[in-house]
DNA sequence: ATCATTACCTATTAATTTGGTAGGTTGAAT
DNA sequence: ATTCAACCTACCAAATTAATAGGTAATGAT
């Protein structure tokens, strides 16, 4: 499994915020309800998007969460990639992994390369906005965005 | 990360075999020492393969492993998901998965659904043999083979 | 000023997965 | 009989995942 509960919820937050938050900041209690995730859970993985300031948190009452932009303005490769770490397959291309001694003549490495690019290509091709308005097919009309070569 | 320690040794204990035991077994100390990989852990990552027939055990003196089929006829997907369980990227995906009662509702599951097959259509598309000859951009000549529509 | 509300911060924890080790048993060739 | 090598069982340490618990700080309403 390539993507936890974190990255999960991640975007099941952002989904809900861009549903119901409009021009308004949302309590996370709102979203744990509606979502049924835990609260407390929520709250550390809120941290990070904040951090990452892909949401905006406003403190005391009459605050909560909100988009700091517009919803077709996220990928969701961005979304996963902030909570999660990393999208690589395997930790051999993991930024930061440091590089095996085998690379130069590894037969694999190769392939794991254009796993990992075909799904950051279609993971970043995706925009929230695409799952709020389940227009998921529309995004993927014309494939002209998906080059294998590189 | 999706495929862990277990499926990238698999990876390399079959495309190991493929190029030094044509028509003979080879034990498995060997490959340990070429692929610089704990004999004991590999012991347990063949039991599997062994168990679902991706390579032929021989006991005793002149034994060790062999494949049973030719390099052309194993896919890269098959051998991951024999070590791996599953390639599927979120955990509702995993055969075996109780539904979630969202599912039908879910906004986010036809992308996991579409990122899950893209990744299968990838990797079973792929052969031992195209590792073991290095000859992957071959395999990807035309890309008559992924439709993304499904 | 006080209170309710809400984000934010710091630990702790239980369960699971990952990546091994250790030692013994069985089967086959010489 | 000996040696080699697969196979089997059990255990273990570290890391990751998925939370929980209990507080502090900021903000708006009264």
């Amino acid at each position: 499994m390539m993507v936890s509960t974190r990255g999960r919820y991640a975007l099941r937050v952002m989904i809900d915020i861009a549903e119901h938050g409009e021009n308004s900041s949302i309590p996370l209690k709102d979203i744990a309800i509606r979502q049924d995730i835990s609260q407390k859970y929520l709250e550390s993985i809120m941290t990070v998007l904040s951090k990452k300031e892909l949401v905006q948190g406003i403190h005391g009452k009459g605050g909560g969460y909100s988009l700091t932009r517009k919803p077709s303005e996220y990928s969701i490769g961005e979304i996963l990639r902030s909570t999660e770490g990393s999208l690589a397959p395997v930790a051999c291309l993991e930024c930061g992994a440091s590089t095996c001694d085998r690379a130069v003549e590894c037969k694999t490495l190769p392939m794991w390369g254009k796993l990992d690019y075909l799904i950051s290509q279609y993971l970043d091709h995706i925009k929230l906005d695409d799952l709020v308005k389940n227009s998921l097919d529309e995004a993927f009309k014309n494939l002209d965005w998906l080059k294998l070569k590189s």
